[in-house]
DNA sequence: ACTAATGTTGTAGG
DNA sequence: GCCTACAACATTAG
């Protein structure tokens, strides 16, 4: 569910439930798979039970903020004026993280229950695959994790640079967040298609112009899911439980065999990074790289 | 029964 | 170090 467009309108839609509030209690869930006798009773926790609780309750909430696909709220204790401990949340692939107006449970898989000092709030994580993760950390999560740039912040000539130093497929950079924090796959494939760019191409053989457009296609298809809710394909809902409405703009994600909107061209599917990759066969050319015959017979001018 | 699914991480190998 | 491929994690839906 989480790309960086669902993640950030999982924060817009929480922040106003949970700023300047206080965390006044945590619930933990275990459920079969969880042990029950060690030290992280839960497999969404990645700090011990014991730390979790004494550092998120009495807790005051400062602020939430978006970093990449993680959800990160800034806690402060009364008594430690100056010290900001991070509450980490990562959703993984069906993670959700949704304000509630009660403390029960409505599935089997609601995992942690936080309560707010202000009456009939509760803040639920619920996750079937519990591949998602709650963490506390003391430091700057900036530090925590060496994740690359925000795609929607990085300028055009830092993002061309750093994608034509690269022979790794255009893709495969995409997806890796050390490259740019909060692509995944649903936004990878749409944003080369929107740019004409093939998957596998090498971020070494994109041209300069190619990579200006790819850029834009980015930040166009980013903003625009933000703007459209999200991508709900199965399981996203936002922190008040709407679903998003971006799937409906999709152009190749999980439309293989259908007709390309621009050129009429079957949309293809192909296993690239492990990922399911779909990508228009006529709109998004590998570029052909330019053999040394094809250099030397190449009409010179015309670019001035 | 089989496959694929919004993600990350670790391992093995070129 | 840089690159790829694959398995693992856990569950559901088609």
């Amino acid at each position: 569910m989480p790309e960086l467009p669902e993640v950030e309108n999982i924060v817009r839609s929480v922040r106003p439930c949970v700023i300047g509030r206080k965390i006044t209690g945590v619930e933990l869930l275990p459920n079969e798979r969880d042990s029950s006798n060690g030290q992280t009773p839960l497999l969404v926790l990645s700090t011990p039970a014991r730390t979790f609780r004494r550092g998120v309750c009495s807790a005051t909430v400062e602020d939430v903020r978006r970093y990449g696909k993680n959800i990160v709220f800034h806690l402060r204790k009364e008594n430690k004026e100056n010290i900001t401990t991070y509450l980490i949340i990562h959703l993984g692939m069906t993670g959700r993280l949704t304000c509630e107006t009660t403390p029960e449970f409505q599935t089997k898989h609601t995992h942690v229950v936080f309560s707010l000092d202000e009456p009939g709030r509760w803040l639920h994580y619920t996750d079937v695959r519990q591949f998602g993760r709650l963490s506390l950390f003391d430091c700057q999560p900036a530090q925590i994790k060496q994740l690359g740039p925000d795609p929607l912040e990085i300028s055009v000539n830092e993002f061309g640079d750093r994608l034509r130093s690269r022979r790794a497929m255009v893709k495969s950079l995409l997806l890796d967040q050390r490259f740019l924090r909060g692509l995944g796959n649903i936004y990878a494939d749409e944003s080369l298609f929107r740019a004409g760019v093939h998957p596998a191409a090498l971020g070494a053989h994109v041209t300069r112009r190619r990579a200006l457009r790819l850029h834009q296609a980015i930040q166009e298809t980013l903003a625009q899911a933000i703007e459209f809710g999200g991508s709900s394909i199965s399981n996203y809902v936002d922190g008040l439980g709407r679903a998003g409405r971006f799937q409906q703009l999709h152009q190749v994600y999980r439309r293989t065999g259908e007709p390309c909107f621009r050129c009429g061209a079957l949309i293809q599917r192909m296993l690239l990074a492990s990922r399911g990759t779909h990508f228009c066969p006529r709109c998004q050319r590998l570029p052909r790289r330019r053999s040394a015959a094809n250099a030397a017979s190449r009409k010179p001018g015309r670019s001035r």
